[in-house]
RNA sequence: GCGCGGUUAGCUCAGUUGGUAGAGCAACCCGUUUACACCGGGAAGGUCGUAGGUUCGAGUCCUACACCGCGCACCA
């Protein structure tokens, strides 16, 4: 027996060991699988793309549930003989590389201004190399068996084509537009950015009521108000019957007396407040659309850097947290200041990335129409096609309770903002000479074309990834044979930024779905239930300390047992130290059976005694059964069930048998043939859940022409 | 405001057509049996959030409510 079982399992040695062992071997890959010829040629194929971690700094627990759950799906398919493919890629996530480096610069005094779009762009580009070499390493080391031959980057050659492609398509058929509309600009991050990339943080605010004529109105934010010149109420509100629709008087507001007139529309909610508002349609949503439906006219007040225009008078060129109380103060002179609410909590919208809060502005941007019809698409529109294949079953959701979430956005879903402001990402492939302008994927020929100097929503490329990666849009065998992938593995938070935009470029551009399942894994959080981030610091569980300390196969199985589809895992070091014994249990089991099994011929393995066999069909039965909860994604269960007969039923009660039949001699024959049979079994159904142990004793067991077990077949039949 | 999820043993959580409550960890007792002390054996521990309802029977289905978490929404 191999002189290794002496000693107690160490991870760290094996690990290394059979990670590089998998590496030469080529069977991540699908297509070495074929030419070893331990997959067939004409294999039911499945395939998966990993999730594009951004790069923007290095792997967290996030990612290593990511990870394990996926690579356990992969490892399955492959065992079960599927032409497996799992293919791995960076995301360059735009907004968010690039506010990284901004960072980075800022704290040595160097703005991007300073240095230029070339410039700027090899920095940032430097970074994202950095980051992608960590994270492929933290990866790999994960031992995700993922095919590297493959790997792809959003922002790389191949996927800047397909999104150039994308675009070209979508602009012939109308179905990206440039128009001016209101959208979120975000005055620190300079760009603009869609209504998904808002996060909404509720903060208290003095809520203001004003003097507005023979009207009081109410509002949170007065530096906006300069320009208001129509009062609105509902037309049904008994206590303004007397004034009319389109009625013009005049009342004496901040700068001196102004003509407002009077507007009667059901949007106002008779409740709230006084029953009355005064509008300010270029900064806010709800007041532009009204705008939009009377034909009001549109003003701007403040400019993109967040500072007060000339209409401001004397405030002008301040910035508005500044001007706030000093107008406040300047109404209260005029006696047009009736209260001031000091607990008033409303929600601001920020900027996911850079924490700005958004300043609603009218600008002039580039949008997909989410309702246009598409004529090669049986006349539905982009709305429908994403909506279509998750009500007819076509695409599974995992929990199911996600569909009516996708559902209800879908609905509320607007024109889709794609234009960003920033210099890392793909340029919007579309030129300019005067009044002239062209899209297309290659630059125009001749003189005195401009191109569009923004960049695209970084959620575009990705939209494209399920395809983009294998190869489109040229007609490639990876497409063919690998697309629709079968299931897509991420955490629940990119349903829309994600999950959705991927049927939708899908559905439209290859007019079939992406995947035919969504597997969503919850957060990760700390023991005591905190969003791991790096400001807890040593709270925080970094995958690779832990890995360093316990092992791979440890933290995977407390990443796994106990943790369903979409709900968030509580990660606690001493469930992961547990498993590490888990591990070593494997290890010390295996050593009993190689050292009782030294003389068995195992080529022609012996027969059960009654005792035995009912053992043999014990396992055989909880194979059936796991293979069953395997293919339903039930891997908690499935993990919880092999550990439990592993420890309770194989090492507790058929190893103490073993024993006494061995000792005495008393069908010794059959106890042999039972301890091997069922290691062997054992270590190819537990591979998927702790590959490096079950590999690293596989290695030692005697079978002739043996196959590594990542490729082994699982035991089912 | 609308919607979703959670509420089961001290802790973390399973529990798939309704049929006598489960695991891991922790705590308790016993055991140094040559695979393993990163061990074995044993015992203990739950009115399954509350109140109703359906049913022969409900953690599981229905209706309210409470608390926690999350998502969405045009309350100025």
């Amino acid at each position: 027996m191999d002189e290794k079982f002496l000693k107690p399992y160490d991870p760290k040695v094996t690990e290394e060991k059979i990670l590089k062992l998998w590496d030469e071997s080529g069977f991540f890959n699908p297509d070495i699988c074929v030419e070893k010829g331990v997959t067939s040629a004409h294999a039911e194929t499945f395939s998966m793309i990993l999730p594009p971690p951004n790069v923007t700094g290095s792997l967290h627990t996030g990612h290593a549930l990511g990870l394990t759950v996926e690579d356990i799906m992969t490892r399955y398919a492959r065992m079960q003989g599927k032409k497996t493919l799992w293919l791995p890629g960076t995301d360059h996530a735009a907004i968010a590389t690039q506010s990284k480096v901004e960072k980075i610069l800022e704290k040595k005094g160097i703005k991007k201004s300073d240095l230029g779009r070339e410039e700027f762009l090899k920095q940032v580009e430097q970074f994202a190399q950095y980051s992608h070499d960590t994270i492929n390493n933290q990866t790999k080391r994960m031992g995700a068996s993922l095919d590297w031959s493959r790997e792809a980057y959003t922002l790389d050659a191949k996927r800047n084509f397909a999104v150039r492609t994308a675009f070209k398509k979508m602009y012939d058929d109308g179905l990206i537009y440039r128009g001016h509309k209101i959208v979120n600009w975000d005055p620190k991050g300079q760009t603009v950015i869609s209504d998904d990339e808002i996060v909404y943080e509720e903060r208290k605010n003095k809520f203001y009521t004003f003097k507005y004529g023979p009207f009081e109105i109410a509002t949170a934010r007065p530096e906006t108000k300069f320009g208001d010149k129509y009062v609105v109420m509902h037309p049904e509100d008994v206590r303004y019957k007397d004034w009319i629709h389109g009625q013009k008087i005049t009342v004496e507001w901040i700068n001196g007396p102004t003509e407002a007139t009077v507007i009667k529309d059901p949007m106002i909610d008779m409740e709230f407040g006084t029953g009355v508002m005064t509008i300010t349609p270029w900064h806010s949503h709800e007041d532009f659309q009204l705008a939009e439906k009377y034909k009001l006219e549109k003003e701007q007040i403040i400019d993109k850097y967040g500072k007060l225009l000339p209409i401001a008078q004397e405030f002008s060129g301040m910035k508005i947290n500044d001007a706030r109380e000093k107008i406040v103060e300047k109404l209260k002179s005029k006696g047009l200041l009736v209260s001031i609410d000091e607990n008033y909590v409303n929600r601001m919208a920020t900027a996911e990335r850079t924490g700005g809060i958004i300043e609603p502005q009218i600008m002039e941007q580039w949008f997909i129409d989410v309702n246009k019809k598409i004529e090669a698409r049986g006349n539905k529109s982009l709305k429908e096609l994403m909506l279509e294949p998750v009500r007819d079953g076509k695409i599974k959701i995992l929990p199911d309770h996600f569909e009516k979430v996708y559902f209800n956005w879908i609905e509320n879903l607007r024109d889709w903002c794609i234009s960003r402001q920033i210099w890392f990402g793909h340029r919007i492939p579309v030129w300019y000479k005067g009044n002239e302008v062209y899209c297309d994927i290659e630059a125009p020929v001749g003189d005195g074309w401009e191109q569009d100097p923004d960049t695209l929503d970084t959620w575009f490329s990705s939209g494209l990834w399920t395809f983009s990666t294998l190869g489109w849009p040229e007609k490639t065998e990876d497409l063919k044979n690998f697309h629709p992938t079968d299931v897509l593995e991420t955490m629940h938070d990119l349903i829309f930024f994600w999950v959705a935009r991927m049927i939708l470029m899908s559905q439209y551009l290859l007019g079939e779905i992406p995947f035919k399942n969504v597997y969503f894994h919850g957060m990760v959080k700390t023991a005591d239930g905190k969003k791991m981030s790096k400001s807890l610091g040593e709270k925080a569980i970094d995958p690779l300390t832990i890995i360093d300390k316990y092992g791979n196969d440890a933290l995977r199985m407390a990443m796994i047992v106990g943790n369903t589809p979409g709900n968030d895992l509580k990660l606690n070091e001493n469930d992961i130290r547990g498993y590490g014994k888990f591990a070593n249990k494997i290890w010390n089991a295996s050593r009993f059976v190689l050292e009782n099994t030294k003389d068995l011929d195992t080529e022609n393995l012996p027969a059960f005694d009654e005792e035995d066999a009912l053992s043999d069909k014990e396992l055989k039965d909880l194979i059936k059964e796991i293979s069953k909860e395997m293919d339903e994604f039930r891997f908690s269960l499935v993990a919880e069930k092999v550990y439990h007969y592993f420890w309770h039923t194989f090492a507790d009660v058929i190893i103490e048998r073993s024993k006494k039949k061995i000792l005495e001699n008393n069908n010794s024959e059959s106890a042999k043939a039972l301890l091997f049979t069922q290691l062997t079994t054992l270590l190819k159904i537990m591979h998927p859940f702790v590959p490096f142990v079950t590999e690293e004793v596989w290695s030692s067991i005697p079978i002739k022409d043996k196959k590594l077990l990542i490729v082994e077949r699982w035991p089912l039949n």
